[in-house]
DNA sequence: GAGGCTTGAATACGTCGTACATGTTGCGTT
DNA sequence: AACGCAACATGTACGACGTATTCAAGCCTC
């Protein structure tokens, strides 16, 4: 029938906008949505809509009970390691609770993966680490702040795919969200803390020399770092 | 039309039947399923069909695009931390790597959360802890597995959520599906190991006294004790 | 004549609208 | 107060058209 505007896909366009609306608090637990509303709303077909809705529903930010509607879930219930959910509340009002909670799993997982790398790294993966680690000390100074965040990124992506761990690999978008927020909300002047860039460049060295107790103490060190930093920027 | 069979719901009919074929491996990534094709095997109507593919791609297990039909994902593009995801992969054939895989996620994380729990835990849940560590002494021996079982995943499901971190309280299910497959996989038989029982009397204990040193490191010495033992029972 | 580029038709998903079934909720009746 | 009925929102089904992507045939160029 129609045609008009759209993105790519009205699905996704609905998605877009009640996903980030949910996941904000827009909506507190317990609000009901009508079908029929939302199909006014954004203007699209019941078909959408109820797409849309499966999906929040897979994500367990809502439940679809018949004859009451659609309500919304309290935030215990939510699916916090889909990616999404995770990219609608680092966009939304509490993200910095959110950069938080990332932050402490980050600190629980990244050295006991950094272990795991050490002894599984393949010679090419350990190439890249190193190859990594000095982009990140090229980078560290004269606010190229861009170009380092992007080793940083790509350094513990490795790390994490190291592992040999699916469930680590998985959590590598989590890491590049956490890196990518602090680098846009805090400190956009500042160069790098130079001590966490040695600390970078050591667990390379320990990982290619397979000490496993060691890149795991290092990368302990970075991450408390992270950590210590955080309480200082945010509330 | 017609509303025979069906258990509750044929969206959730379709998306059991689908999602644990292809997170089982049935479909090698790069499959292509055609939508009237499912609806025919599935005796259902497109709407059901095209909900059920949204919310596997929701998962990251298919992909949809125009023209080619409905493609696999390889296994790398999961959303490995989507509950059903979980439940689904513990029943397939690679049960296995997966409980390895959790395993060593809940190694890295469970310290920590003690820690964390050491520290902010509320008096209720130092109570919980206690009584669930007890109640482990109490069925450990006497082919009481069933029992103890309960009482382990409780216990452990009260430290994550002890520990004031969302993400670690959502590894809950996570633990319970570890402990679970544990169960019923491995020695059904063998009561639980004396010294792992003794371990969790006194991680309830430091949380009690407030020692976040003591209960990480004996929480660590506990899922230490857990690898170990997925070693010898799993290839 | 061989190769690459453009154009067109076939195809399977994307969206729409309507109709009916089903389970719930809440209210009115007994 | 207990029961049952009617209204309501979602669940499911069917049929139609829009749209993008792919594959192949046909044209042009070298």
């Amino acid at each position: 029938m129609d045609k008009e505007q759209g993105g790519q896909g009205q699905h996704a366009r609905v998605l877009d906008a009640l996903g980030p609306a949910i996941t904000a608090g827009d909506y507190p637990p317990g609000s009901v949505l009508r079908t029929d509303e939302l199909e006014q709303r954004y203007a699209v077909s019941r078909t959408v809509v109820r797409e849309v809705i499966r999906v929040l529903e897979s994500m367990h930010l809502v439940a679809s009970r018949r004859r009451v509607g659609v309500t919304v879930l309290p935030a215990e219930e939510w699916n916090v390691y889909d990616p999404r959910v995770i990219r609608w509340r680092l966009a939304g009002p509490d993200r910095p609770r959110q950069l938080r909670s990332l932050t402490v799993l980050r600190s629980a997982v990244e050295p006991v993966a950094a272990g795991l790398a050490a002894r599984l790294a393949t010679p090419e993966q350990c190439a890249e680490l190193t190859s990594h680690a000095l982009g990140m000390v090229a980078t560290s100074r004269g606010r190229q702040l861009a170009e380092y965040l992007v080793h940083d990124v790509a350094f513990h992506r490795v790390i994490l795919r190291a592992s040999g761990n699916e469930m680590f690999a998985r959590l590598g978008d989590v890491v590049a969200g956490v890196l990518t927020g602090r680098t846009q909300h805090g400190v956009m002047f500042a160069d790098p803390d130079p001590a966490a860039v040695t600390l970078h460049v050591r667990v390379a060295e320990a990982v290619r020399e397979r000490d496993a107790e060691r890149a795991e103490s290092l990368t302990r060190e970075i991450v408390t770092g992270a950590m210590a930093e955080l309480d200082v920027l945010a509330p």
